[in-house]
DNA sequence: AAATTATTATGATCACGCTCACTTTACTTT
DNA sequence: AAAGTAAAGTGAGCGTGATCATAATAATTT
């Protein structure tokens, strides 16, 4: 066994194809590894081959979801007039995409979420990263200048306190958390107007 | 066993000083129900008469801390000149109280820190709402006015998102989480300025 | 093609949090 | 004081996530 290099890549995406449909299907708790084991058709153990802990294996789907659904090629933030418009039409597709794990996101806030969450495959940026940079880029195009470390710090954690409320938002379709994001970003902005280092104002389209 | 209502509570508070004792010395997670038990001198199964759930030990440890140290008799906060000043002496208060229970506020986050966490024995206040009355008291004061909810929203998913920081802070003696206190009160009186329905301007002393 | 080496797969096994059918104890009723 | 009742205690046992010694397999060397 040492051509595998391909033969562990569709081992882990039968894995993850399993692993998907089961949390999707019953649940994150009620679905034990055994069963992702079971229906990847690979041993109990060898799971752990792949994946250090069950938890490791939401956070790579997570990441996976957001990570497909790039907020650059969303045409909504593209088109919007204000920062304050693009960073909600950021966060919503955000949201969006983390729904299907809206339920475990407290523990993933310990891992991919956390403020020094590094990427451990080496490839493919932390989620963290990945989004504060198309935060800095929508900033710079609507005319705010780099954003300091402090700004983008005092994002994230807004961001990630939305995140909490959000995982416990029993609203029926989540309106209390945009309702939030609204506000948080409105706090945000008028900070940044503030604070901003270069030309505040937004720049001619 | 009837009479037993003192003995029960002299129980629950064996439990308690057990807990306390083992998750301080040997960690959250290295500590199991069965040590607990042990060390209370009760079997393994009567700990689960007492609470329902591991994690349901922590959230009390961590209530009964945070109340004990009341911000409301904290002299620093008495003292503060601003209304900034003042929560920020709340939350580092607050903060100094959470410490032996820092690494598991994820878990806590869920329950207690949730901002739908009610207070399931119907005394003692949830950890949101006593702080969230000490914030208001203290905007009152400082001539605030009584705070919208969503000015007590906004400040809640600040503070959450510090605590998710702080959880994660590997700094020595935690100073960026303090930095970060700082710079997201800033932000958020800020915010209230702007956003007061009644009179912003500070009272005389 | 046999022997060797490097990977991957396996499932019995572990310790854990938690449950539950049952026992023990403390009090009440007769 | 004997019988009855309800609260509190017990520990074997369950299913879990994770581990690890071992087996199986594929490539490399001879």
């Amino acid at each position: 066994m040492r051509v595998t290099a391909q033969t562990k890549a569709a081992t882990e995406e039968r894995i993850l194809r399993a692993a998907r449909r089961l949390f999707a299907d019953n649940g994150y708790e009620a679905t034990t590894t055994r069963d992702i084991a079971k229906a990847a058709e690979i041993a109990s153990g060898t799971l752990f081959n792949y994946f250090p802990t069950k938890e490791a294996i939401v956070a790579r789907l997570a990441g996976d979801a957001v990570g497909d659904s790039l907020a650059d090629r969303d045409p909504t933030v593209q088109a919007a007039a204000s920062l304050e418009e693009a960073l909600f039409a950021v966060v919503a597709s955000g949201l969006r995409s983390l729904k299907p794990f809206r339920r475990h996101l407290p523990a993933l806030l310990e891992t991919s979420l956390s403020p020094l969450a590094m990427t451990p495959p080496d490839e493919s940026r932390s989620l963290r990263v990945g989004h504060l940079e198309a935060v800095a880029a929508l900033a710079a195009r609507h005319g705010y200048g780099e954003l300091s470390p402090t700004a983008l710090q005092l994002y994230w954690t807004l961001y990630t306190g939305v995140l909490v409320f959000w995982a416990n938002d029993k609203s029926s379709k989540q309106e209390d958390t945009l309702a939030l994001v609204d506000d948080s970003l409105n706090m945000f902005v008028g900070w940044l107007r503030e604070h901003a280092q270069t030309d505040p104002a937004p720049r001619k389209r």
